[in-house]
DNA sequence: AACAAATGGTGAAGCGGTTCACCAGAACTG
DNA sequence: CAGTTCTGGTGAACCGCTTCACCATTTGTT
């Protein structure tokens, strides 16, 4: 790094103070008059030397950084394939861009969530989108230091009217999965759910339990597998599925698990997706157009919901007026080939 | 923000000086001595207050961050939905999280790259990955400052030594699929290009074009079509291929386009693949084996092409010697089932 | 006992900005 | 023409941390 140009060159260079460079340049002239023809110099030395304020001392001076932290509940946030977390990535990254803000990555853990909660409060960012369980204790110990964060695909358990988040409603997205496999003549519908420590995954998880009671049709155990990830050991599942009254049709907690799920049907139990089964995933992400046969599944706009986290927290540190603090989208179902009648009707 | 708590409180509290506790605190004790107790006095003191130090006042006193930037093309690079954007990141985060770094994603761009070079080097990070079109001005205006960068999936058109970068060797690797095409039968071998300012997408193409060539078959301009992304606009590929002596097999420059293709063939030409057409792809997604048919792939080890991006960065900011400063992977094809022999054949 | 060396630590000057308090001179007022 | 109000701008403190230069004691040496 050769000496970069600092505000003091820029002020030699126009013949003015650094004060008078700091107003022109922040464009924040608020309690200070400059005339116009100071601004044109002070702007051309500027140009000429090719100055941009350095981000540290800025924001070290305005306790301000225009900077949100994005926060993962793991790494491997990043090892799914389906498109959900690019997908996320791109409304977050569109919307902050839009509105003036940069992105920072935070997926490393410390020891404890003070620890954490101590780091991302670091000056860097001004806010944090969190990506995380529910209840996670990180969202108490932010709090708790005053550091504003809105979490994103995730909601409290107990309302909360001073906590910020964006969500889909998981269980009404389960209802409609249930309903769509149930209208189709399925009644064993099996569920392969997520970590219970995800909201979202553990909401869906409830929702089809909910809706398949609601026909009166207790959710039996042997029905339900976990599988957390698309890359999980999916022998319990083949064990299940190979069982005389396994279910005829599946609800995955996620289109990752949905699809991973097709493939070891048709490879490992060679059973045909929807002619034998039923198949129906979560998310709606890109690559259910894409899979054969393409994968109906229960959508969550994922794009526009990164983006209203990012919305919501910079209306939060702008101070600006909340249109809704809580934002919960409503899924909807979208059909496409891997759901059929159920191969025992008729 | 409630007053965060800074080193002038842990001081107090420990009954020491700002100094010895920014001695003991940061580790480097080089040119001052600090006794055990009084060390344990400090230690203490931040545990109890939740003491962690100020990441702008740090790294703006240090000229240093320990952050890294991430600098994409476009912002799109997160539309795509194979999980190459999703493999570099979980490279990109792994080693930096490993050797200590942060990052930070720059997806913005600004007017001129001299801007983009200037925004880059505001203090905030020490280095940067470059994920860019070959020869992109960008990195001129950064050399220029003398801002330490490494190019990541991108080489430089003329070899420079003093270029830092990570790349794969794009010809070999569409000489293993031309290769494999001609192997099965296959005469007629089309091509879904790139973007031709990218630098990976433009030596795929010549690959192609030099592969065929060495068979004494010049490429065809009819054979090739430019399909920037899995979702362009695919009527110019239909049209090519409703042609009388339309190619018996594509060669597409990234799995995206080639699941894409895949299923254009299938829905609006009712080609079957891979009996009556062959597609093969580059990179080797997790997807892959997630199509059907599973895509017979170019592989290139992002993950790992990723995270030596980060390392040889790491290396550089802390002028440790470099094992390679220019890292050229040799990509590998790993065969699925998207590629069948010529139906033209016997 | 006199001096050197080691031990343990402090003060203050930055790093590169922002911003508040204040000021000099020109332009109005009555 | 003295007094007020604008206009246009400056000086210096401060943000929180690092680090160099330096100092006061204690311990070791001859």
């Amino acid at each position: 790094m050769g000496k970069a140009v600092t505000i003091k060159d820029v002020a030699a260079r126009g013949g003015v103070s650094k004060t008078a460079v700091s107003y022109v340049l922040s464009g924040r002239e608020a309690g200070v008059r400059i005339s116009t023809e100071t601004r044109q110099r002070v702007l051309a030395a500027a140009q000429d030397l090719g100055y941009h304020p350095n981000a540290l001392a800025r924001g070290l001076a305005r306790h301000q950084t225009d900077t949100l932290a994005l926060v993962m509940q793991f790494p491997s946030v990043f090892s799914g394939w389906s498109g959900f977390t690019n997908e996320l990535m791109h409304g977050a990254t569109d919307a902050a861009t839009a509105l003036g803000f940069d992105l920072m990555l935070h997926t490393k853990a410390l020891d404890t969530a003070a620890q954490d909660a101590a780091a991302l409060t670091d000056g860097r960012a001004d806010g944090a989108l969190l990506l995380r369980d529910r209840d996670d204790p990180l969202a108490a110990c932010l709090s708790e230091r005053g550091f504003p964060f809105v979490q994103i695909f995730s909601s409290p358990t107990e309302p909360s009217p001073d906590a910020y988040f964006v969500d889909c409603d998981n269980a009404a997205g389960a209802l409609l999965a249930v309903e769509h496999l149930w209208s189709l003549g399925h009644r064993r519908i099996g569920h392969l759910s997520g970590s219970p420590k995800s909201a979202a995954a553990a909401d869906r998880r409830q929702g089809w339990q909910d809706a398949l009671a609601a026909h009166g049709i207790p959710a039996r155990t042997e029905w339900e597998c976990s599988m957390t990830y698309a890359g999980s050991d999916f022998s319990p599942f083949i064990e299940i599925m190979s069982r005389p009254d396994s279910p005829t049709a599946i609800f995955a907690w996620s289109d990752d698990v949905a699809i991973r799920a097709i493939r070891v049907l048709r490879e490992q139990l060679g059973r045909r997706v929807p002619e034998d089964i039923s198949v129906l995933g979560f998310d709606g992400t890109q690559m259910c157009d894409h899979t054969a046969p393409r994968l109906t599944s229960v959508r969550q706009p994922i794009y526009e919901m990164a983006a209203r986290g990012v919305e919501i927290l910079a209306a939060l540190l702008r101070r600006e007026p909340l249109l809704e603090a809580q934002s919960i989208f409503t899924p909807t179902l979208t059909l496409r080939d891997s759901c059929g009648p159920c191969p025992e009707l008729g």
